[in-house]
DNA sequence: AGGCGTTTCAAACGTTTGTTTGTGTTTGCC
DNA sequence: GGCAAACACAAACAAACGTTTGAAACGCCT
């Protein structure tokens, strides 16, 4: 099967079964049975399980962050809008994955693992990597909403990423619930909409004193 | 020691140790050494670690989901603002763990994983247990806004249930970094104050026809 | 063809996991 | 005081885990 090597083939199983389950809940033998691999082959190409798992984000997270930190640059010093900026990350995310929506949501799911399982590896892998690229778009953002203080802003910022990382860690469901409640239908594209609505409206709110 | 049984010792140990790194990542060996009983107690007085997952979650939604709908049938038919019953979750939050923050933090910590872990026991279990308390909540909310669609509505509640507990379940690493960075030190009712205007906002936000 | 580095494979390694067993020990009730 | 029922305990259980091993198969170069 030339089209795709153990390495690749380690690899696509492994960021499906982990966004499915988790890191700790799919075991090597789940991943190499399912590929099509020798239990060994994990170990072998990737020297271990914590590698592996690394090894997964990275490949994701490459390619990523090279696409926005581009679109950064060519923004230049142009004023953009705050709904501009959101948009921007959802478009990347969905051109990082060749506009395969399956793999944008599995992406969204492992980085919300990433966030909240594992004590430390991979908190620091990701921040040591990709944490320059965060802060650039941390200022894109400020210049876009100058109203809102910089302590604010963190804050925000952090509470738009939980959203998004929630929302689309389990979009499939979210929509199949909608569908069911409403009848509604929905793209991906069009939770993405909403989802950046409800984020700029909540980074421009007021803070009423209090 | 009479003040804790050795099944409120476990679950005091448990419910820490899970918020601390997750289920499956938490032994029965090590809650069971950490507090101090038999390993085989676990299984004696709850069954399987499965049961013992779920024993954690009834504890802590039993008092919370009480409270509310407590508050909830107090407020009758009154108009209640959308800021208001924001408020109120928090507030129940905290009544419901007799004021101890660090218990807040993992309740919503706990929650988080509950929601994102487990491959369905558990939300299963969580949905048919306090399903309709979530949904007499939804009710009151449409109220307060009665301009957003009841879909638009679903929507913004699943993203602000992602912020609040994407933002709770990190709290304390938050905090840290806001202080180390701006070298504010903020109590656990600020970032409250913030989320629930962050929220306020997000929900009330108008989706710009596009 | 032959030798060599790379990759694959089945098998086994030592741990750790959740759970069970059998035997004490305590407890409350008549 | 004695007798069940409830509980605690050390020990062992089978299964699953990540990892290692050594030999077989492959691709390539001269």
């Amino acid at each position: 099967m030339p089209p795709s090597s153990t390495v690749d083939r380690i690899l696509d199983t492994a960021e499906a079964l982990f966004a499915e389950k988790g890191f700790a809940e799919t075991s090597l033998r789940a991943i190499t049975s399912k590929a099509g691999v020798n239990l060994a082959a994990v170990n072998y190409h990737f020297g271990s399980k914590e590698a592996l798992i690394q090894a997964v984000f990275q490949r994701f997270l490459e390619a990523f962050c090279e696409r926005l930190d581009e679109k950064l640059r060519d923004m230049a010093d142009d004023e953009v809008s705050l709904e501009a900026l959101l948009s921007l990350v959802s478009h990347t995310s969905v051109a990082a994955q060749q506009g395969d929506a399956r793999r944008v949501a599995i992406f969204f799911r492992l980085s919300g693992l990433g966030y909240t399982q594992s004590q430390g590896h991979l908190r620091k892998f990701l921040r040591e990597r990709y944490g320059d690229v965060f802060t650039r778009f941390l200022m894109r953002l400020q210049q876009a909403v100058p109203d809102v203080s910089p302590m604010e802003l963190f804050w925000r910022v952090h509470f738009a990423l939980g959203s998004t990382i929630f929302t689309l860690s389990g979009m499939d469901s979210l929509r199949a619930i909608c569908k069911a409640d409403f009848g509604d239908d929905l793209a991906p594209g069009d939770v993405d909409k909403r989802l950046i609505a409800f984020l700029a409206g909540g980074i421009r709110a007021s803070l009423q004193a209090s």
